[in-house]
DNA sequence: ACTATTTTGATAGTAAAACTAACAAAGTAG
DNA sequence: CTACTTTGTTAGTTTTACTATCAAAATAGT
């Protein structure tokens, strides 16, 4: 069996759906690629343009600037990570084999057991672990927030809240303890990558 | 008793030590306000001058561009606050009073305890909360790194693993504890205040 | 008090980033 | 075959990020 996913987002994160054409797609796939090896600041319309052979002014016809199309990015994670969360846990017993499942799937690359991704999960996977925390520490959060536009990261860690709950019924910081575990596993990934005196993590 | 301290940075971090003339004082002082005002995104050097009454190319004079003086802000914090780790846990004989005497430094506005500080303190654990990230996720963490740049933010975390270790001398992640502890103090802080379903902590 | 040196101010300029507008060409759908 | 939508092309504006030059002002050394 193979399938294709596709994951519907939130319409205020792009001007035009991206996914609805192949200029999109294309937007996507080598904007991922484009801000995995530039960095996120570096990283430009204009650049991306030249690489996929359009213009700036296309690519502005998707996403109002780069900083949607990075929230985009890592909304799609989120969403597509929850769902992998879900079918991963569906089925088992013990709160705490599917606590360690889910730690298993947030300090890992995306696979592909759920429907093949068309994006490269190497670079995906380096974008949240470095500029995921962009998405939301900004100026703007509070307007991106009632816009919803933070939803799936909120689901999903409401979900794992929902998993320490199951373990302990007592346990009184669910929600604060996932969101720790979600951004301690990048931050723990990247400091082994780059700031290794601040981790006990060698490696992987 | 009053004193007035003064921290000495890494020289790299600047081209012209700012705390060495009245104005390089002036672009620290309302660079933090600015800073913590318009959000590290949209502050520039030109709003900056403007505000203190001076050119873009003096500013240049002192930083590279105003990531370095991000960069110069938070090691500035770091470095104070590993300052009030030390005298505050001086002469305590408990790891676990000096562990709390830590949280309760890594989660509130700096004291003017030990010597005033010129800056607006409730913009500056401002920008520690909102920005303090940027300063390393970014492409040339390795470059910062190897200049040593990241030093300051690196002893307070072994500072605090070496608590963690006197309470637990067995324990084997203190480092990734100690790192955990300080990035999650203001990411709970931030989502308090801007996604509290992220978290259980209300309020404060 | 005079001179040398450093620091700042003023002006001006460049290259790139971050957009927007307008219209023609190409593709697609009814 | 026509209407509509999507893309390409060109061109333009404003802002950011930075550099260079030189004069004025402040400061320090003798």
């Amino acid at each position: 069996m193979e399938l294709k996913l596709s994951i519907r987002l939130n319409e205020k994160l792009y001007l035009r759906d991206p996914e609805s054409s192949e200029l999109g797609r294309r937007i996507l796939k080598s904007g991922i690629e484009l801000i995995h090896k530039l960095g996120f600041e570096a990283f430009t319309f204009k650049k991306l343009a030249e690489e996929i052979h359009t213009t700036e002014a296309s690519i502005y016809r998707y996403f109002e600037n780069k900083h949607r199309l990075l929230l985009y990015i890592v909304t799609w994670y989120w969403s597509y990570l929850e769902y992998q969360v879900v079918f991963n846990i569906n089925n088992l017993a013990e709160p705490i084999t599917k606590i360690k499942r889910v730690l298993h799937l947030l300090t890992h690359e995306l696979d592909d057991s759920l429907g093949t991704v068309d994006f490269d999960k190497k670079a995906l996977f380096n974008i949240v672990i470095n500029e995921s925390n962009k998405a939301y520490l900004s100026k703007d959060v509070d307007e991106n927030n009632s816009a919803l536009l933070f939803k799936p990261y909120k689901d999903l860690c409401g979900r794992i809240a929902a998993l320490f709950l199951e373990y302990n019924p007592n346990y009184k910081y669910a929600r604060s303890l996932a969101s720790t575990v979600m951004e301690s596993a990048h931050f723990q990934y990247f400091f082994a990558q780059h700031l290794p005196r601040l981790t006990d993590a060698k490696g992987k």
